[in-house]
RNA sequence: CGGGAUGUAGCUCAGCUUGGUAGAGCACUAGCAUGGGGUGCUAGGGGUCGCAGGUUCAAUUCCUGUCAUCCCGACCA
């Protein structure tokens, strides 16, 4: 491609709102435009892109077994009603009406279409286990669309769905699929990890996310330094066997403690560490308040508790709304005498304190030598904490450290949910009738770009993995108006396409200065540059990752550019 | 949805406090020179100052409302 017959618009400040490495620079290389909030246009480069990491999962898809389709963006209420969603999945889904008002929502995922699709037409055991998928632009209703493509309300995504007569069928396919996504992130490049996972909104059982490891991610993966654990924080189970301390348990005393409120006020007050203190939260789990009890130095895991206590949703009640149940202020709540009924949750490390601290339920109040089970009882103890870092890892292999991470990918063992709720059945070889057995499985493309931009770039811009670049060669005629360059990169341009190199010439009337600028900050692999030695036929040759340049003749252009690409296979 | 901030040219911003209907740099157009790391000079084009009310002889500037965008948090396959 000719620069000049695209539409490359590289800025050189960078815009005002964009905030994070990849949004900046996608937009000063002109890779993408924001059109509205969370919604932008994919320009040449960008679609170029995107291309090569669709091709990319689609290689991997066919090679495991999944053929493609593609779903309506635009899908009847009904379908969402019938599983539920239209009532439960929230502000989130994006709903509209057609001009007979009848209610319809842009596709947010995908499992209501594909089941109905599949339960018209799949009626055998036959003819499972079948597993499909697509690539298609996604609608989700972000409250806080941010990052530019990383969190989207429009974006593109991968989804694929399995149906299964049997449990063996669909983990052969997760296992698939698992390897499936191994393998495209590792030919994007990227640096990425498989961490266990809640399975949130969509439901069901066992679920991997494919965290992409940077900085800026808004995940924390929770890792073992030394065996290969790894889980999204929210899921990672703290294993640990608490021990009460050999210490004699003194008297109950109630103590004033005037302004004490945070956990850190009231240590520092009297004295005693954090791990000593009693911390007491009341959620409201669906309809029900609970009272939570976590160690001082801990932090509550709401979906921990979530799961113990089986709810459907839970949060952290507000401040007016606890003190209307326990009628105290929240800074000085506990489970000692509380009078109330009230159900309460606690941490295991709390069974094991002794001579504790906790909130008196009166303002100013606290009481030490507080000891559970003797001065107060719990309906059940779980773990409801949030893992630390240097805690030991779950699986007895070493200790837990901490690192961020960006969801590109997720895979989901959905058991029956949908197909129950959707009569998705067949029938057996018994002929009886059974609901299919599902997964499913999702790539974040755009959000794979923009992760791809974050994870590589270096000052001076951009440095696309060499399997993904939107180009493989930016050939460069320094001077257009000098007709032996000119004429030379004419010849490579059309030598290299010859050669199925995928090749951007910068033909623009620009001064070298810019040309190399825009060049460094679109980032292609390789750049060839045609000037000053060219009635030699000589070039310049330089790999954008490592900077190292060559001289060669254009004869010897070829067999360089095969080992340069060689070279930088795999990234 | 709570908290914070910002809307002036394609981009980055100044002007507003103390009202008199707009500026800079970059980008863009034309010309001359230049031609290996965002070139120099000259001459140009481009803005209902987010939108709507209000105050005023007069509003980019003051007041009210509204919309949009960004950040933090909550939330989230």
């Amino acid at each position: 491609m000719r620069q000049s017959m695209t539409l490359i618009p590289t800025l050189r400040e960078v815009p005002a709102d964009a905030e994070i490495k990849s949004h900046q620079l996608l937009l000063r290389a002109g890779f993408i435009r924001q059109i509205a909030s969370g919604v932008y246009s994919y320009l040449p480069l960008a679609n170029k892109t995107l291309h090569k990491i669709e091709q990319i999962i689609r290689e991997e898809m066919d090679n495991a077994g999944a053929a493609e389709l593609l779903m309506p963006a635009m899908q009847p209420a009904e379908l969402w009603q019938e599983s539920g969603r239209w009532y439960s999945y929230g502000d989130e889904l994006m709903r509209m009406r057609d001009r007979h008002d009848r209610e319809f929502a842009l596709g947010a995922t995908h499992e209501e279409v594909i089941t109905s699709i599949v339960r018209d037409d799949v009626k055998s055991y036959k003819r499972l286990p079948l597993a499909l998928y697509q690539i298609q632009t996604k609608f989700r209703d972000e409250k806080r669309p941010r990052f530019g493509l990383l969190r989207g309300r429009e974006f593109i995504m991968k989804d694929a769905y399995s149906f299964h007569t049997n449990k063996e069928s669909l983990d052969e396919t997760y296992n698939k699929m698992y390897t499936a996504y191994t393998n495209i992130f590792r030919r994007c490049g990227l640096d990425f990890r498989a961490v266990l996972a809640d399975s949130g909104a969509i439901g069901g059982k066992d679920t991997q996310e494919f965290m992409v490891l940077s900085d800026i991610g808004e995940d924390t993966i929770a890792y073992s330094d030394s065996s290969d654990y790894a889980a999204n924080i929210e899921m990672a189970e703290v294993n640990i066997p608490y021990e009460k301390p050999a210490e004699e348990a003194h008297a109950l005393e109630k103590v004033e403690t005037p302004e004490q409120k945070t956990i850190g006020e009231v240590s520092g007050f009297l004295d005693v560490d954090a791990s000593k203190v009693i911390k007491s939260l009341v959620f409201k789990a669906d309809d029900e308040y609970v009272m939570v009890l976590v160690r001082g130095d801990h932090e509550a895991n709401d979906i921990k508790v979530k799961k113990v206590l089986g709810a459907a949703s839970v949060e952290l009640a507000d401040q007016e709304e606890t003190k209307k149940v326990l009628g105290c202020p929240v800074g000085s709540i506990g489970p000692v005498q509380s009078g109330q009924d009230i159900k309460i949750v606690a941490d295991y490390a709390v069974e094991a304190l002794v001579n504790a601290v906790c909130g008196a339920n009166e303002d100013g109040f606290h009481y030490i030598n507080v000891s559970p089970g003797r001065d107060f009882q719990v309906d059940s103890y779980a773990d409801i904490r949030f893992i630390r870092e240097g805690d030991p890892s779950p699986d007895g292999n070493g200790t837990i450290k901490f690192a961020r991470g960006i969801e590109v990918g997720h895979i989901f063992k959905l058991g029956t949910t949908y197909s129950e709720a959707m009569d998705g059945t067949y029938l057996d070889e018994n002929g009886k009738t059974q609901p299919y057995i599902m997964g499913c499985y999702g790539i974040g493309v755009s959000r794979t770009l923009s992760a791809i931009a974050e994870q590589f770039n270096d000052e001076n811009g951009l440095v696309w993995p060499s399997n993904i670049a939107p180009y493989d060669v930016h050939l460069i005629p320094v001077n257009t108006k000098d007709s032996s360059q000119l004429a030379l990169a004419e010849d490579l341009y059309s030598l290299l396409k010859r050669d199925r190199y995928d090749v951007l010439m910068d033909d623009r009337a620009e001064r070298p200065g810019v040309k190399f600028k825009d060049s460094d900050l679109i980032g292609l692999p390789v750049r060839v540059t045609v000037g000053k030695k060219a009635e030699e036929g000589i070039v310049e040759v330089k790999v954008r990752k490592t900077g190292e340049v060559h001289e060669v003749s254009k004869e010897r252009l070829v067999p360089l550019l095969g080992d340069i690409f060689q070279q930088l296979a795999g990234f």
